[in-house]
DNA sequence: GATTCATGCAACATTGAAAGTTACGAATGG
DNA sequence: CCATTCGTAACTTTCAATGTTGCATGAATC
């Protein structure tokens, strides 16, 4: 998988799931649809779980479902549960002895912080179900 | 220096350039200040030149200085200049024979475009030269 | 012109985080 | 009991950013 890949990944397993909600998966079909490892999609997804947003099962017929509603998913449930940051705040890098940086790193800071709140209002506003009507 | 770095260490220079606009410094010396290596400092600096927003000499008193005065240079112009988005879009992953893929992927990347416009104008709205008078 | 200081640039090494892999334990159903 | 599937730890691989070295080029000074 390229870069980015647990969000990418979230998301477009999510997004199947919305197509079929009732339809359980176990991580390696994940993995062969997606390209990549079922031991990477557990990683990714265990996120998803711990954020409520997934059911996981072991066992024989176990595998992944979502844990509720695709109309109650949004994209920026995934985001959030996914701690991979599209939007690259300054870190920690903020404290230092020199004055420019200080306050060049408290105006960047404020705007980030900004631009990420309206991001995530935006992934708020859709939901995977959506994603799939509009596939269709 | 940390992730981030370019753009980190342009904004960082470019800061203390316009406080002291007339001074010329050398690759060497901003490395020492950014705790890093003149190289570096070369590379990241030359995209600002080419961009237009700076100045370099070689020679005997050469090194770098700003082509316009501070106030005409906005953290745009420097975020521009510097090939690292802060707003990851989904690169060109897009292609793929899945249609849940290119509708989430079109999707996202609608909002992504979205939100790197708004974060751009609102560096517009800040000169270097306001960053300095902030820090006094 | 020789020397010195600085950038320009190419080539290589180092680093670190993400992804991939292997291995094994635990739980579930037949 | 056995096949299946997740959970997790440990290790390897990959790749891009950064750091480093070396040398050519240009400009000022002697």
């Amino acid at each position: 998988m390229k870069r980015n890949g647990r969000l990418a990944l979230a998301l477009h397993t999510l997004g199947h799931m919305a197509h079929e909600p009732e339809r359980v998966r176990t991580s390696a079909d994940i993995a062969a649809h997606a390209g990549t490892n079922a031991v990477v999609v557990r990683r990714v997804l265990g996120r998803l779980r711990e954020a409520g947003l997934l059911i996981s099962e072991r066992g024989h017929a176990g595998g992944w479902r979502l844990a509720r509603a695709p109309q109650k998913i949004s994209l920026a449930d995934i985001y959030l549960a996914i701690d991979e940051r599209l939007i690259q705040t300054g870190e920690e890098v903020a404290r230092s002895d020199c004055s420019v940086e200080q306050a060049l790193h408290q105006r960047v800071s404020l705007v980030l912080e900004d631009v990420e709140r309206s991001l995530i209002s935006r992934l708020a506003a859709t939901s995977i179900a959506e994603m799939c009507e509009t596939s269709t």
